[in-house]
DNA sequence: CCGTGGTAACTTACTCAAAAGTCATATGAG
DNA sequence: CTCATATGACTTTTGAGTAAGTTACCACGG
């Protein structure tokens, strides 16, 4: 008797590691580190708490390897659109097209690197500010570029610009997280049109 | 003998009540709903964590005394803004110096109607609501009205603008936030710059 | 082709700490 | 003297983390 459905089910390590990586990363994305639990995410992913502890180690542990997997797909993109020869507000339009792209699936990947509730200390602070860092570094770079390019080499308006920036993608994200039915192509034709509404009004 | 130091302070509610809204929403919107501790809040207003039970019944009580506070700020001064007769993106302008000005002392304040760990149903979700829709619904104008100058007037794409500003908003509030010695006119001088940036280089 | 042991995958049922929330009581202002 | 203001010392709840054991797959000897 005892224990009704203990037992392996067959699934392998790897397998089951990313089932569960997909489902907490869109937990945590959605609801922040804070207000995730771990029963939840172990439910929604069919299995039980002591397998993600199994598997992780601890609640850290386990948003750590969602930021690892996030942080790779995101920066490793916008690296690749930065080897590209767009600059100024080209290279924007394009940097915004791959995040599309590559998060059109989960866009609330994106939200890992800027949750306010994750912990400030320890292994996922110094994560966090590894991909950040990365991605700021990129921003930073096409942020300089354009303002340089208007004649604007001030290292704290490009440091704001930059955040502006970095801003704008995270509202748009969030935007498209409401409206799910959009398809990354059509939120790139819309961001033309937003953009080309900003500059077709602005000089009086 | 017993309790060394109970008994009134002569301190009246009403005072006693702002200056515990005055400490929670600081510490509400810069650690967030969920990652907020009552103990904490009593401790940083110098009184004891049953006082703010017997004022606000509940840590949901107490946030929703925050939102009321810091929504009537907020939506006050955007709607006295809107009332004036700049358009366009002097009208944008005119509205992120209002802000800077009213938010100088606090600007977590716009926080907390943008934190992800706030309870997403009951009274509390319905103030939130309350009060960005609000906002929204000013943003949403003022937007409008710029779009209508370029000639469009798709309200799908009124709507994601409308985001778009918020969290415009949003970012420089961030990062005003993390460069606290910078005055509200300052940043608003800075804000000119950059967006002389932007459409200047804008045109190829 | 069939046991049989080893190991990887898995769960139930707990412990424990932190933080929300309550109660009984104290004391100063009027 | 009294009652709104205030607190120390609880109880309760929630959620992270763990101990101990169960079951299925699989290699290998017969």
């Amino acid at each position: 008797m005892a224990r009704a459905k203990a037992g392996t089910k067959g699934v392998p390590r790897l397998e089951r590691e990313s089932q569960m990586l997909e489902v907490a990363s869109e937990i945590f994305g959605n609801e922040g580190y804070a207000a995730t639990n771990i029963q939840v995410v172990a439910e929604r992913a069919g299995i039980s708490k002591p397998l993600i502890y199994n598997y992780f180690g601890s609640k850290e542990g386990l948003f750590l390897a969602c930021l690892d997997r996030a942080g790779t797909i995101v920066a490793d993109e916008i690296e690749r659109i930065a080897r590209g020869d767009a600059v100024g507000i080209e290279r924007g339009l394009r940097t915004l097209e791959g995040m599309f792209t590559i998060l059109e699936p989960q866009p609330y990947l994106w939200k890992l690197f800027y949750d306010p509730t994750a912990p400030s200390t320890g292994a996922v602070a110094d994560a966090i500010d590894h991909y950040t860092q990365r991605i700021a570094k990129l921003a930073d770079e096409g942020v300089a570029e354009l303002m340089g390019l208007a004649g604007n080499t001030d290292p704290v308006d490009i440091s704001a610009m930059t955040a502006l920036w970095l801003g704008i993608v995270d509202s748009l994200m969030n935007w498209w997280m409401e409206h799910p039915d959009e398809s990354a192509d059509a939120m790139m034709q819309r961001c033309v049109r937003l953009l080309s509404a900003l500059l077709g009004d602005s000089r009086q």
